[in-house]
DNA sequence: CACGAAATTTGCAGCGCTGTAAACTGTCTG
DNA sequence: CAGACAGTTTACAGCGCTGCAAATTTCGTG
């Protein structure tokens, strides 16, 4: 904004911008001028003087224009500021450029994370990506899988967490499908994630460098677990057990809802009810962040007398007062193979379910600092 | 999940729930069988002995169809597993069912926030969302704008950062278009926001009533001012002189970068050069938390020494400890609006523009308790 | 039973674009 | 200068669906 340019943070001149607003305002009431309305490849064509066709052609950068042609044509499509109708593309090629990204929910700050990152990956490779939020629900996991309208996108990237892997491997045959994550995945469908277990495994095994030994986990559902809670449990087990430790089931911090909340919630009751624990691994940030909070509000040091840690690596779990050690999957190292992958099913690969694990890494921070400090 | 049905988080049983997985992947891998490819209106017109025209009322629930017929036609529709092309019956109706919601980024919690309330406000009136981030970048919200493909999206939902009025009021016309926000906003579109100004007043006069009086205003850009921090600070500026305290540029702690971090490092950075605050306002939720943590990193205490308000009332907001007193917007109300207002655009309508105000409210919370505590 | 009105159903054109294959250019040989 | 050839350009038939208007059937009534 010009009038805002040299703008420096003093009180008056905030008066005066206000002004220069409205000005600006008056301005563009009068100067607004209607678009130009359905300029079509025909119109372009006739004043060119050439044919559809060529200018099809030129509009997607086909090599055998001659020069003159092309500019000709280039001159006309800026004269009549022509631009392609994609839904006319997509009918004539059957492509869509669209591919579907169905997670539960954007709010949760790893979806929304990892939506960035395949949209970058999937913008790399000429696509677009379409948000589709499945609420967690399995009716919203069936809906997208088993979407009515057919054609809207070319393929879907998929983060199950209700449905079982029967289900998925029963979605329409004919649209590409990319499991991510560790939800259940039937084998002939392709996938990508990390290795939860391991992963789990190591957090644990951080946890107990520390000399903890009393560790909890915390932020699982309190119902039926999703394969995401079960993996991760599953390496905590295998850590605490490598140790000679015997994993009691009364240190387990269900939330009654998956949401940082819950966590407060589930972890706060936990506590009051007398549980003792000097370790806590969170099945997610979010659940460590509410686990921080449930800790810190009955005066329990963190990581002092209890050492935290989450998973995800979301943004805020580097701002929390401590800040999470936390598991950072290589995000953008998921969502290039996850695209990639569906890209190459759309492309007509046909070959057997590929399993792909990506990387992680352990981020020591002051939650649960390294043993030196 | 059937194998998890009855699934009891003891430990033993994860074992055996994996290699039930493992049998489920064999057995889908056999039963697996390609889709029906294709299947088409004049597929069903065949099968059910109608026609096209016939079988396509019946798919859109026109009325005057013979129960008869509709019976016949819609066994025809199961028998074949069909399902209407998006992509024809856009280009045959020239509408798409799509609007396109756009931001600079959804891992600000906000927008994801937002997000959700426009899916679902779009949902209730037969539209489907497509996000749209422009990195907050002005070539990003250009590209928003001036989007090079046509026909994609019904109409715009748009939440400047960058853009000048001036610039947006040029957008191609043939588009409608809602400004989100309070962002700069030519007259003759429509527009939606709360009144920031006020709320900032609002959340201000709380601090001062709680007798806070050196009273700083943390979060806002470093350099040049978006509209949204322009308006909060004037807010924060009013409430000040009202209570006849002359405000201080010294108070004022920008962030290098809008994000917590950028907060933490703004905030601490003052915070050691000895400037001395009772009270923080904070340009939104984001920057609180960063503030929180940088108060807090150096012993001083919430609400006690420095009480902190945020803004947008995001999830997280209810987590932190002390959790925040912040502005809610009404996002269902902001959501609802914007999206009858653009359809109403799309639908013909060509007032003027409208510029509508939604509820906020005050959360009162730890970081800013009520005077009475 | 005939006739007009109302309720159904249909044929067809075409939304805007692209794939294919055929029709042109012009240039380069023999 | 004919013929071969590579480089350009074009005509045309749809992609899958819907709007329109006309055709057909059904129904109620005199």
């Amino acid at each position: 904004m010009t009038a805002g340019q040299d703008f420096q943070p003093m009180f008056e001149n905030l008066q005066r911008w206000n002004f220069v607003v409205k000005v600006y305002c008056a301005i563009v009431a009068v100067a607004r001028c209607g678009g130009l309305m359905g300029v079509r490849l025909q119109d372009v064509a006739e004043l060119a003087g050439v044919s559809m066709k060529t200018v099809s052609n030129v509009v997607r950068d086909y090599e055998h224009v001659s020069p003159t042609t092309r500019e000709r044509v280039q001159k006309a499509i800026a004269e009549l500021g022509y631009r392609p109708n994609m839904m006319g593309r997509r009918l004539a090629t059957g492509r869509t450029g669209l591919l579907a990204l169905a997670f539960s929910n954007v709010t949760v700050p790893y979806f929304a994370e990892l939506s960035r990152a395949v949209s970058a990956a999937a913008g790399a490779l000429g696509y677009r990506v379409l948000l589709e939020e499945t609420d967690g629900t399995l009716a919203g996991e069936r809906a997208v899988i088993a979407s009515s309208e057919a054609g809207m996108v070319d393929g879907i990237l998929f983060q199950p967490s209700m449905m079982s892997s029967v289900e998925i491997s029963r979605h329409r045959g004919d649209l590409p499908i990319v499991i991510l994550g560790e939800g259940a995945a039937p084998l002939p469908v392709d996938r990508v994630m990390i290795d939860n277990v391991l992963a789990a495994r190591a957090v644990t095994e951080h946890l107990l460098a520390l000399g903890r030994r009393r560790i909890g986990f915390a932020g699982h559902e309190a119902g039926q677990l999703s394969a995401t809670s079960i993996q991760r449990m599953m390496g905590y087990q295998q850590a605490l057990e490598e140790h000679g430790i015997r994993p009691e089931p009364r240190l387990l911090f269900p939330s009654a809802e998956i949401s940082p909340s819950g966590a407060v919630q589930g972890v706060g009751a936990m506590l009051d009810a007398g549980v003792k624990v000097d370790g806590l691994v969170c099945r997610d940030d979010l659940a460590a962040i509410g686990a921080l909070r449930a800790l810190q509000e009955r005066g329990v040091r963190v990581p002092d007398d209890v050492a935290v840690t989450g998973w995800d690596n979301i943004e805020l779990s580097r701002v929390t007062f401590p800040n999470l050690t936390t598991i950072a999957p290589d995000l953008d190292g998921l969502a290039r193979r996850a695209v990639e992958m569906l890209v190459e099913r759309i492309g007509g690969y046909t070959g057997d379910g590929r399993h792909e694990l990506v990387d992680y890494e352990l981020l020591v921070r002051e939650s649960a600092p390294s043993a030196a400090n």
